[in-house]
DNA sequence: TAGATTGTTAATCGATTAACAATC
DNA sequence: TAGATTGTTAATCGATTAACAATC
């Protein structure tokens, strides 16, 4: 199985939506009724559950439980993820609530920060440490994600330690570009950088239809 | 000009790596040293650069403040942009400040919210109003950029709301896919699908090195 | 000068889409 | 059956990179 980034992300926006999904006229959809709710072509939809080895009917279309289920088995990891937010301020907090809310297999363990105020303050039902004690949680909770919500001073150094007690994957919404080896998946997130570049293209409105 | 929005992405980055930099051998930068620094190749920033009419010396690289000039002239807009954050919980608070701690062209000129404890309650010193006065204070404020950080119920009706009072780009945090008019520049940040896109490839760490 | 770097075209790579046979 | 849809290969499109002449 090869499958990019992209067509991950896609399969994930297919899965969320179906699962809001009330059945329009069954439990079925076609490729042009999910594309169509995403802005995307129905050959690209067909493409990628063709891709995950899901398979149609001429007749109803694709199969919504069937679908939500093969998606499942190819993007999760059966035992889900353990994830810490390294900085728990404000931006921390936030994703924190955020991701709790969604019932998913991403399950948040740990809170650090270096704040005596926000240690041992629970957030949201989360637990919160110093990041003196990261290497040693990191290990005992199995975490394998961290998101990193720390200030643009800290980030490289945090990261280094998340890395070195065995965090595989880093979602980072820090502005610094992080350092990281090639064994670990990193996927940034920055707010300036994307408020710019809708300033540009809202500037030059040609270019974007 | 044609730029394309990664190329737009790169020199937000070129330019707030470069504004941080206190100068390594003068006010110089090859492109070698600044495509390094980002996990780029020297082509790709002499050709991000070549785009924006930038000309380096063979000697001594790129002048930076030229670079951080032309990068200004080029994305910025010369009067900057005013935003508006929509949904004043965790999240649109979190995003107020990180914005507001950059000083930028960016200013977040209001917050909207249901909430009648978060009205008229300032963030970080940005007025919160009612989401029923969106139309009246966009138009008087002159928003052309919106954050979305409503709840996912709400998202498609304050989104019509605020393209129909005149915001020309959108930075949708919520996991919900709007419709918008063409002329309309929608960036999406979806945190469960990028969680979700992390669990595959530490899944499959072979896919990503 | 020799060596390193810039500037730019042509080739390549990856992802999307067009085309169409197979199927219900 | 006719019509619509799926499944999949080939063509296309867009972005990156290789190659190399020009320049300091």
């Amino acid at each position: 199985m090869d499958l990019s980034p992209r067509t991950i992300e896609r399969l994930s926006k297919y899965r969320r939506l179906l699962e809001k999904y009330k059945k329009p006229d069954g439990d079925y959809i076609f490729s042009h009724h999910l594309a169509r709710l995403l802005d995307l072509t129905s050959v690209q939809v067909r493409r990628d559950l063709m891709l995950i080895g899901l398979t149609g009917n001429q007749r109803k279309g694709y199969n919504i439980r069937e679908l939500i289920q093969i998606i499942g088995k190819t993007i999760d990891e059966e035992q889900g993820h353990n994830i810490a937010i390294v900085g728990m301020g404000n931006l921390g907090r936030a994703v924190t609530r955020f991701i709790r809310k969604n019932k998913t297999k991403m399950n948040i363990v740990a809170g650090f920060d270096i704040d005596p105020v926000k240690i041992s303050e629970e957030v949201d039902g989360v637990p919160c440490y110093h990041v003196s004690t990261i290497r040693s949680y990191i290990k005992k909770l199995s975490v394998d994600i961290a998101v990193l919500t720390t200030s643009a001073d800290a980030a490289q150094d945090i990261t280094d330690l998340l890395v070195n007690s065995g965090v595989r994957g880093l979602l980072n919404f820090t502005s610094v570009h992080l350092d990281v080896p090639s064994r670990v998946y990193l996927k940034d997130y920055d707010i300036m950088t994307s408020l710019e570049e809708i300033g540009f293209f809202i500037k030059h409105p040609e270019k974007s239809i």
